[in-house]
Parts: C-alpha cells; structure tokens; sequence
DNA sequence: TTGTACGCGTTATCAG
DNA sequence: CTGATAACGCGTACAA
C-alpha cells in the first residue's frame, strides 16, 4: 500500500514520529514551529493516521455499535432512521464510528459477536423488550451501554422519551372532548413501550375521575389483525374513539372505518402515536403525537461516550414530543 | 480488563503463541492433537481472538462500509433496511461487520473519514445519482466498492436489478389492457433508477408500436407535488393510468382520485414500484413491482468481498422481480 | 522541546 | 511439527 504512515512523516521531516504524534494530537509541549511544520506536511501529504493502529495503541475502537432488530417495519424504520442520524451526528463530532448489528428475536449472536471481538467501545439499544435478550447479554458482557427506551432494570441506562406522559396526554385531549369510551389499539405486548403507553392511556382516565376497563386495551393489534374486531365492538358499544400506537393502525382504522361507512371524526374520533406524512395526508387527518427521534439518538451517543469515558451518567427522561391536533379529534 | 490474549492461552497452555494462532486459524502444520488440546482450551476459557490486533496485523479491518443517504425517507427505508439485511448476513458469514456512513448530499465528508482512515476494507452504495458525489470519491480514492443500481461509469461495479425491464413489463400490461395513454409518476430526476424506468416506460409503447410523449413523464413527482397536476391533466385528456415510481406517489393518487371520485381503476388505471403493504391494503389494491432488495444486499456483498480478496468480478444485472396484479388495473 | 524504547495483540517468517 | 522474532502503525512513559 502507497499510504504514508506517521514513521514516513517524521522521516521526511527529519523528526521523531513522537514529534509527529504530539503534533497531530494535541498532547505534549511542542514548540509552535514544529507544529506548523508537521501540519503542514500532513495537509500537504494527506496524512491520515491508521484508526486501526490508534485503537490497538489506545485500547479504544472508535465505534459505537448500533444494534437494529431485523424485523423492524417500515414505521419502526423511520424512527431508527432518525435514531441513527442523531447517533451519527454526536459520533462523529468524537471521531466515533456506528458499527451495526442486525439481531434476530432472540439471537444474540450477532451482538455478541461485534461485543467479543472488541470491535465496539459501547452499545446503543434502540428499543426495550421485556425479557430482553440483548439487554441481558450487554449486561452480563460488562461492555458500556445504553439504551433508547425504558426497561426496569436498574442497572441499564436509559434515555427516553416520555410515552407515558404522552399517552396521557393525548388520551386526555380525547376525554376533554366528551369521549368517556376509547379503545387502545396497541403494538406488540412484548414490547415494553407499548405497556408503557397502556399505563398513560389509563392515568388519563384516572386523572379526570373517570373508568376504564382492561377490556379496552388490545396489544398486539397488528399482527393479530384486531382493528376490525375492535372497530365493531366500538359501533356496538357506542365507544367514542381509538387510540392508535401506531401509523400503520391508523391507517388501518382509517380505511376500515371508510369501508363500513364510520366517520371520523363524526362517529369515532382517532389519535395516533407517531406523527408522519401519512397521517396528514390522510383523509381525515389523524391527530397525532410527533416526536424528535433524532435528539433521543443524540442524547443517548452523548450519554453513551460519557460512560465510555467512565464519567458518571444518569437516565435521561427526556420530554420532546408534542401533539399536533388534526382533523380526526375535531 | 481481565480478557484473555493469545499470549495467557499460550502460557497456559505451556507452548508458543504462534501454536495457538495456528490452532485456531487452522494454517501451517500443526499436530491434531495439540490443535484439539488447543480448541479445547480457548473454549472452555471463551477465548476470542482481539479483532483489533488482528486487524493491524493482516491489514485489514473486516469491515465493509455501507452509505445511508441522510435523506432516506419512508420508502427508501424498506428498500435500505432489505439491502442491510443482506449485507449483514453475508457480511457475518465472512467474519465481517458493517460499518455504516451516514452522506448528506453532496457532503462525503463522513465517507471520505471512514475510508482514509482505514476503518473499512470495501464500501457499498445502494443507490446512484447524476454525478454521484459518492461514487466519484470513491472511485479517485482507490477503496473497493460496489454499487446497488446502475451508473454510465464503467470503472463501478454495479449490481442492479433489471428497472428498465420491470417498468416495461409493467407498462406493458397496461398496454395490453387497452391502455393508450399514461402518465408516469416519477421520483427525483437526479435519481438514476428515475431515469432508468422512464426509459423502460418508453420502450413498452415503443415495442407495441404505439406513440409516446416525454410530456406524460414527470420527475420529481414528490417533492413539486405534482399529482394533483397529473390527476387534473389525466381527467382533462382521458388518460387511462398512471405508473408510479413508488408507494408514496400511489398512495397519493389513491387519496387524490377518492377526493375527486376518479374510480380505479374505472377511470383510471393505476400500477406502482416497489410493493409493501400499503399498496396491498390499500382501497383497491394497487398492482404493482415486487423486489428482492436482500438478495440485492447479498449479491453486492459477495460481489465487495470477491473484490477485497483481488479477484475479478462482474457487474451482475439481477432480473429478481415479479408483477403483481391487483385490483387496481382490473 | 525532542527523541528512545517499549507495549498494544496478532500474524508471518524463518529457523530448528 | 514447533518456537523465537520481527513486523503491523501508533501512543506514551521515560530519558535526554
């Protein structure tokens, strides 16, 4: 390889590559002239050291590793999508690098293969399951780590949005609307987010004095393919709106609710979690809680090189969402 | 830290760590025993090799740069998050990690870091432009790469599916469905895949020897918001349909056409790219171009490590697509 | 202020 | 078949 190493450098200027090191980096008196010197030469010549030999010399990587379950969806997407810009952002201002790791369910082998061979200084987890396979193996493995979301264990790190709060509030709007009967169309019951919201949708109900029942809430709605069950039930029971999880739900209820002829907001108002095109563009619009994914993944690469830097960190309870009012709640 | 080295594993073991590196790289002679007595030990004691040191020492990083455009938005996503998913598996298989860079337009900044400072052996690209910043980087710096689509540039590797076909094909159905004259809603100018399937729509009336006008082409269909002006022009002129470039234009001109109670595919014919569930869900179902973004993943990976190891390699015009026919061109 | 020498954990070379 | 020893490119005590 024709690449210049930091020895080539200090030979040509006739220097100690110590010289050059101290340079480069910062560290060390050096007199200004041999500075300008050596920057000058590097610029010049393209100089760039060798990330590989900087982290066998320094014990360090310089990548953060970023683990992306497989079978996120489309919406999820986005949201990793903004997580991993924000990430990319604080990264790079530290001369970090993302390093992803695809995991499967369960199978961590992926993670732990990037985590065993030392490829990574920590790791971000962009969602919280319950009985969470990865968050186990990165406890146990002692890599510095932090996670987007929140789980119960004490041990882990967490930057997270607010859902609860939001949930409550955006359920409370409902209720300040006369509704006194909403149906939660939730995610996936593993996931600990959506419990999450569960309990914001019921603090809700509790806060303005009113009931709510279990049987309201449904998880796993997707995949189960409840949205028609829980629209006919809402016809039958005279209930006065859903909450969605998410857009996709939305735009399930949506168009089933154009089908069986159900107006929105006439009939039954609808609130989603997760702003984005599709639900203003929708006929009707939808109301929905938008969120800044990109300082949630901001937060955690800024919490995640902290620990790295063995400094003390604290969860982050970030509250950055905001509900924006649309035609479906009217 | 208290994880083992090549060395610990040597001594005790009582032999030189060169007999350990080669027990476990399973190069030069060594005897079947010491060999097992070897294995045996780093797995008891889950010894793994410093990815690291391994690294400066065969000069090479095992990792495989993957560029993510900043401005992926919803749909690309899917299509991104595939083509990873194929990477990341094939990538495994080899002992490799990807590591990923995040361009913001023209800015190569973040890639250009990653690739002068060797933090990666080869980069894939999963998508070209018109003067692709990307792509003329990476071709003056000298890193094996490998792109995902097509370029006019014969010094890049591409590995493509076969756009122009997919979109004649289905241009061609609705030819022969009585279709005379269609619209073609297309993604950004700049986008080379644009371009390639307005190519592919102009050749299904060319091979039906029918008449065609670069007036019923419009690029940058999205970002000019341009159906509402498609949709009027279509009405105004008995168009019979319209091609999508992808889910986001179709699912515009679904909503668009029930406001303005344009049937389809009564009225209107309507067939997009890209395939997903919101073209399947939708009200009709909208026939459209189903991918195999992995296998384009895995076939671009294989293609990069081929080209890391020296070896001659091709440019592979994949034809891994299929038409699937809905409702909405009945 | 600068330079020497060694360590980081592996692989590769070349004797034995 | 095995074992010293020298790379790989850089950081850093320690010495000058």
């Amino acid at each position: 390889m024709g690449v210049l190493t930091i020895d080539d450098v200090a030979q040509a200027l006739g220097v100690s590559k110590t010289t050059v090191s101290r340079a480069i980096s910062g560290k060390g008196r050096i007199s200004t002239k041999t500075r300008e010197r050596v920057r000058q030469y590097i610029e010049e010549h393209n100089y760039k050291p060798n990330a590989v030999a900087q982290s066998l010399a320094q014990q360090k990587t310089f990548n953060l590793g970023l683990v992306c379950p497989i079978e996120y969806e489309i919406f999820n997407l986005t949201y990793f999508h903004r997580c991993m810009l924000g990430i990319s952002e604080v990264a790079s201002d530290h001369g970090y690098d993302m390093l992803i790791s695809m995991v499967n369910g369960d199978d961590v082998a992926n993670l732990k293969r990037i985590v065993e061979n030392h490829k990574v200084d920590g790791v971000i987890l962009t969602r919280t399951l319950v009985d969470d396979a990865c968050l186990q193996y990165l406890k146990q493995s002692g890599i510095p780590f932090v996670v987007i979301g929140s789980t119960p264990d004490p041990e882990a790190v967490q930057v997270d949005n607010d859902h609860l709060s939001a949930c409550c509030e955006m359920t409370s709007i409902l209720i300040a609307k006369g509704c006194r009967k909403l149906f939660l169309a939730g995610g996936e019951k593993k996931n600990i987010i959506s419990r999450t919201r569960a309990k914001g949708f019921c603090e809700a109900f509790r806060k303005a004095g009113l009931p709510v029942d279990d049987s309201w809430i449904y998880y796993d709605a997707e995949i189960r393919g409840l949205i028609p069950e829980i629209l006919q039930r809402a016809v039958q029971e005279h209930a006065d709106g859903i909450v969605c999880m998410d857009e996709k739900l939305a735009a399930a209820v949506v168009s089933a609710c154009r089908e069986k002829e159900i107006r929105i907001p006439g009939d039954l108002k609808l609130a989603s979690f997760y702003d984005s095109e599709f639900l203003s563009n929708s006929v009707p619009a939808v109301t929905a809680v938008d969120i800044d994914d990109t300082k949630l993944g901001i937060v955690a690469a800024e919490t995640l090189l902290r620990l790295i830097r063995g400094e003390q960190v604290q969860n982050q309870h970030l509250r950055n969402y905001q509900i924006i009012l649309r035609e479906s709640t009217t």
